[in-house]
DNA sequence: CATAAATAGGACTAAAATGGTCCCTTATTG
DNA sequence: CAATAAGGGACCATTTTAGTCCTATTTATG
């Protein structure tokens, strides 16, 4: 468990796509076919990478997405920033959250190391080490014949 | 984001009960009151722990729970394990779960990479560092008055 | 030996989070 | 002005989570 949500997940795969080639501009439509999500999908998930500084929209045909900086800039932790809101390993200790037994929980000192650790963990991971090897949907074949591989949703 | 569940933290709060004094044998119904925890939650808590051999039981009249261990051998990472199951940032990073897209999502190298780095992190971070200066509960004062702190469920 | 105090196991339910879809608006191009 | 994109947000089904409760078992003790 501690896991990432789904769509952060999918989120990285969004984005290593647009990293793959980071001048290019490319449509939420064309992300969605190459990677096999949900066009409904991958729409909002740019929606909210926009909105979070990550990636840059240009509206109207021919419009599309790209990413705002070089895939070396953008961090795991960002990503998950972007699509979860900011990392916290227990609800007090996120900034803005208190909870009653603040006072009395003096747990969250430890908790506080524990965050700090996961945190320089995702900091490390850049959205080209996400890419990396992200190879461009590859052909199966067998014995010579093509297969199709189902969308993931 | 990227939580663990308030059940954990809770979990923590118990066993950082059990860890001021390890060789106490101490009913969920004491820990309860100690934590201010329900005692429901608390005795849920305690039969996970005890079956992720955590702690050891005594059963019938004076019976109750203790560590199985010293504090410093349990680890947080040993905790969620315990109470969320092995921690893996993604549902593919998990050892027996399967996600069709395996032979093309390489991304997971990374997330790999990822997980170790926090699971170093949750490794590092022994009960005893979750127990210290978690004092037990101070008797709140106002105005020389004894405040009553509301039950956190 | 009966009773009370504990843990053990698991069913159940209400509430919250999540994932996915859809609809309407706005912008841009040709 | 028609077609193609993004933008914003509502909406719903499903899953997860938290918390409670019920029944069985174990053990100390008067």
């Amino acid at each position: 468990m501690l896991k990432i949500s789904r769509l952060t997940d999918y989120g990285t795969v969004v984005l290593a796509h647009l990293a793959a080639d980071p001048t290019a501009l490319r449509s939420a439509a064309d992300v969605a076919a190459a990677t096999g999500l949900g066009l409904p999908t991958v729409s909002k998930l740019f929606k909210t990478l926009g909105r979070a500084g990550l990636v840059t929209s240009t509206r109207g045909m021919n419009g599309g997405y790209r990413l705002s900086r070089d895939p070396r800039q953008i961090s795991a932790a960002s990503v998950i920033d972007a699509l979860e809101g900011p990392v916290s390993i227990t609800e007090c200790s996120a900034a803005d959250k208190h909870c009653d037994f603040e006072g009395v929980c003096t747990v969250s000192g430890a908790w506080q190391r524990i965050n700090s650790g996961i945190r320089r963990a995702l900091e490390e991971v850049s959205l080209i080490d996400l890419q990396r090897a992200n190879a461009p949907t590859p052909n199966f074949r067998f014995a010579g014949m093509p297969l199709v591989v189902e969308r993931r949703n």
